[in-house]
RNA sequence: GGCGGGGUAGCUCAGAUGGUUAGAGCGUUGGAUUCAUAACCCAAAGGUCGGCAGUUCGAUUCUGCUCCCCGCUACCA
């Protein structure tokens, strides 16, 4: 670290096609608001940049759906963002967006010099277009019948009903999203940028990081292993940064090609030393993102600026793992979340609670679970009983005793200088953590400051001495002050809002990282201003509360999910004619080799043993199949799956909860027998 | 099935390049105390470090196999 003369920290770039949780807080805007924290009380040089993410499919989407235009959706979504942010004291220098004409032209210029340079490789592929709107669908675009469970409204990428991930050209009956057309297949042009080229350098920069987290290492490894492909780095679209090329209309720049650079564009508009925060040799980079951005921020971005030249690598890239709520993953469909727009209606001026919570039980090895009963313990049992208690205690104590007046510090004891020695390891610990990004660990050495004072306040007794000997009980309040002066500046990266309310009630100007360690911090003699109660007890209702919300949800989520399907189109007699349904036995039943949902049936259909492969591993146990007889469908055209062809399927009734049963005559009847 | 991550005290999680009594916070129990938001302070109990084998003088830490959870990925006609 020392070997760097500033530091250039990014937070992920969100996404703003909605509010914010607490999953994105505990997943990187937190720690890198902690590091940046610490930077700066070290008075480092070091700027923190981020910003909202605002182009790409999902947003164009939503613009449609809630009849606005795009931009409209980002604006909204970015002030919402930013309003968020600022509230929970995350300190950015600067909070950009993606659809600043500034970034535009930084993304343009970087894409130029990669093309004018021939980094690119040009394609033509065919992708769907829509005739009526006169442009390419892109994947989400394009709707139709999941091939897998024939649901209609399944998207281009993946079908939402049964969770296959889908190719457009699977759907059945493929329409446009845009106008209801049906798309055809036209060629196109775009620009790829080939990784694979770049596999040795990116591997070799990976192998000089060894310290790296070893969540993030695995899965960029991962796919070193099955090797990199050339990826398109340009998209059919009409909104994002456009191609700065002639003739390329209706295409830009692919979202995570133009998002990384947004870092440094929004540099550029934070500083006109822009280039130095990321081209100087000794400029650190740190990323601080989700884990579900190790790939873009490890390989795809390095491999860009290797192609681009100039730029430095990041030096880290600590990724945290994803935040569970009561359990359960985090869903912003299934509106299972704490949001932070809401924590803030409904805890008002408890920024610092929720951020101490959730750094205490921070996801920074594997996925981490916040539950309220946890929030309350936290908060009740640590920011209460322990740092509020002690700022109390001390500050009552000179209330009382020295009419708000810090005494004289006169000769310590033993306990003094056992004091003195058992804070003076605590600096150096607490740099190490928070130099490697433990800021849990981090959190519990700052809080160590309180728990000395509460210990150091048992034994030095200053109510009991200040009837016989006053000048003594005033040492040990001043040192009791000085304390927590010094958990002030501890704490200030974790709880920056409670942490300045001390300083202001002990009438500090400044404070720096140095000053740790220091038993001189506030004079004799300085008038003090009790701030109250630092923390208040959150009481069991209170929590209660917040649970009874999430259930409620899930309650009502699991209501609109058992609503019966909607009806299909109607059809003619012949179409249902068409289909050939038998009933036959199941002979035999055995698990597909390498397959988890597979199960390869023989079925006896009166004239011969069949074979017929269904997914429904996760359902049946083969040994429980075997004798049963069964409906299935035995007109269909054959298919091959995993080198075997199936021939024919088994109709299954699905129930509320996704539970799959088998469809069975009510008496046995002779295998082959039709079903009409 | 493949790849990656993880399975350590009641809970949330650390840790060990293999070595004497495996840690923290919370929770629990007992004690002390009353300046303090029934808070604080002291102490104790609590773990065959997912299972089985192997390497080793010695493994919870290394290797192999196996079970379970999470993520990505192929398969659901």
């Amino acid at each position: 670290m020392s070997d760097f003369s500033r530091t250039t920290v990014t937070a992920a770039l969100i996404y703003a096609n909605g509010p914010i949780h607490i999953g994105h807080l505990a997943g990187c805007y937190l720690p890198a608001d902690i590091y940046v924290r610490y930077l700066r009380l070290q008075k480092k040089d070091v700027i923190f940049v981020s910003g909202t993410d605002e182009h790409g499919v999902p947003i164009t989407i939503k613009a449609a759906k809630e009849g606005k235009t795009p931009q409209q959706v980002v604006d909204y979504y970015y002030k919402e963002i930013k309003d968020s942010f600022e509230k929970f004291g995350i300190s950015f220098d600067i909070y950009g967006r993606t659809s600043d004409p500034v970034h535009h032209q930084v993304s343009q210029e970087f894409f130029l010099k990669l093309y004018n340079e021939g980094k690119f490789i040009e394609e033509v592929t065919e992708q769907f277009y829509d005739e009526e709107a006169k442009q390419f669908l892109a994947d989400r675009y394009i709707t139709g019948d999941c091939p897998s469970c024939k649901q209609p409204g399944a998207y281009g990428d993946q079908c939402e009903k049964c969770g296959t991930t889908l190719s457009p050209t699977e759907l059945l009956n493929p329409k446009s999203a845009l106008s209801g057309s049906k798309p055809v297949l036209k060629p196109t042009k775009n620009w790829f940028l080939p990784l694979d080229q770049w596999q040795p350098e990116l591997e070799k920069y990976i192998n000089s990081h060894p310290e790296w987290k070893s969540n993030v290492t695995g899965q960029v490894k991962s796919w070193l292993q099955e090797g990199l492909k050339p990826r398109a780095m340009t998209r059919d679209l009409n909104w994002g940064v456009p191609i700065p090329l002639p003739d390329t209309e209706g295409k830009v720049l692919y979202v995570w090609f133009d998002a990384p650079i947004g870092y440094v564009s929004m540099t550029k508009q934070l500083t006109p030393e822009w280039e130095t925060y990321w081209k100087a040799k000794d400029s650190r980079i740190v990323h601080f993102i989700g884990k579900d951005n190790i790939v873009f921020h490890c390989l795809i971005f390095p491999a860009m600026c290797m192609a681009h030249g100039g730029y430095q690598l990041a030096d880290q890239v600590p990724a945290n793992e994803f935040m569970n709520l009561e359990g359960d993953k985090i869903s912003t469909s299934r509106n299972w979340a704490v949001w932070l727009h809401e924590y803030l209606v409904d805890f008002p001026g408890k920024q610092d609670v929720l951020r101490y919570a959730l750094t205490a039980s921070s996801p920074e090895t594997k996925d981490a679970d916040f539950t309220w009963a946890d929030f309350q313990t936290k908060n009740n049992s640590e920011l209460v009983a322990i740092l509020g208690n002690f700022v109390n205690r001390a500050f009552v104590l000179i209330d009382k005793n020295f009419g708000s007046v810090v005494p004289p510090k006169g000769e310590g004891t033993g306990l003094e200088v056992d004091l003195m020695a058992a804070v003076s390891d605590i600096p150096a610990k607490l740099a190490v953590a928070l130099e490697n990004y433990k800021f849990r660990d981090a959190l519990v050495l700052a809080m160590e400051i309180a728990r000395l004072g509460n210990k150091y306040l048992a034994e030095a007794e200053p109510w009991k001495i200040m009837k016989e000997d006053s000048a003594k009980a005033g040492t040990v309040l001043n040192y009791a002050v000085q304390l927590v002066a010094q958990a002030s500046i501890a704490l200030e990266p974790f709880i920056p809002f409670s942490a300045q309310k001390l300083r202001s009630a002990l009438g500090m100007a400044s404070f720096e990282w140095s000053s740790l360690g220091d038993f001189e911090l506030i004079s004799a003699g300085t008038v003090l201003q009790n701030p109250g109660l630092l923390f208040e007890k959150i009481e069991d209702e209170e929590v209660q509360k917040q649970v009874d919300k999430l259930t409620q949800t899930k309650t009502q989520m699991e209501l609109a999910t058992k609503a019966v399907p909607a009806l299909k189109e109607t059809i003619a007699f012949d179409d249902f004619a068409k289909m050939d349904i038998r009933i036959g036995e199941i002979v035999a039943a055995e698990k597909m080799e390498k397959s988890k949902k597979l199960l390869k049936l023989q079925v006896n259909d009166g004239f011969v043993t069949r074979t017929i492969l269904s997914g429904i591993a996760e359902h049946f146990a083969p040994e429980d199949l075997v004798g049963k007889q069964v409906t299935f469908l035995a007109n269909l055209a054959p298919r091959k799956m995993m080198g075997i062809e199936s021939e024919g399927m088994i109709l299954m009734a699905e129930d509320s909860d996704g539970s799959l049963a088998l469809v069975q005559p009510n008496k046995q009847i002779w295998n082959g027998g039709t079903v009409n």
